[in-house]
DNA sequence: TTGTTTTATCGTAATATTGCAATATAATAA
DNA sequence: TTATTATATTGCAATATTACGATAAAACAA
């Protein structure tokens, strides 16, 4: 074997995790912090700004895009990009229950 | 190829992304729900909580602890594991910082 | 000492991810 | 129509992750 036993999950679980797996390379790190440094839609310049061929940044704006984390707009020849606030704000929110539900006398 | 091509991205990015992938697979959203639930520090009932065998649950807390996401302390024979307060709480204030900087006007 | 319990590591098979060349698609310009 | 430009998809090789049986290590009990 060897693939994740997603079955033996809850939904929940799965949906968190497969959010924080967009997450999970520097690449999309990269992008989330070009589009909030531009703090606009970007129209094309996303694959200039990468490492990585364009093929590449294309399967990772589009892991992002199938993660909500950024939503794409088709402007005539070029697709503009922005951050989802919602997605990154129920991030945020996943965390802040957390530290707010946790006591700090452990370990 | 294949591999990331981590040396063409910053080492924050790099952190950044290292710590998402920590959190990228539902065994490990399963641990730190758990540690949350109980509220304090766990000596041995993980593996009994998961649906996975114990070498493979083993292998998640490593990982988690990689990350500094939760602690490990011995206890006799049993380990006692805990959530690392202050990695969450960065985490929180990562998304705080994108959140806040992210003008809603865009798309 | 030996036995028991708990956790970690090794080895390996199954599966997933990453990266890119080649190619396809879509929109516009000439 | 044919170019041009921008983005997506396909196919595949390289690498990484996941899972677990077997085994090792560590702490304690008898």
């Amino acid at each position: 074997m060897g693939a994740s036993k997603t079955d033996f999950f809850t939904t929940e679980q799965n949906e968190v995790a497969s959010l924080f797996k967009a997450l999970s390379h520097p690449a999309r790190i990269a992008i989330i912090e070009y589009l909030l440094k531009v703090d606009t839609c970007i129209c094309g310049d996303i694959v200039n700004e990468l490492p990585l061929a364009q093929p590449t940044v294309s399967q990772h704006l589009k892991e992002l895009k199938n993660a909500n984390i950024i939503k794409g707009n088709i402007e005539g020849t070029a697709i503009c990009y922005c951050l989802n606030l919602d997605t990154l704000k129920k991030i945020e929110h996943y965390f802040g229950t957390i530290t707010s539900h946790l006591s700090s006398k452990c370990c």
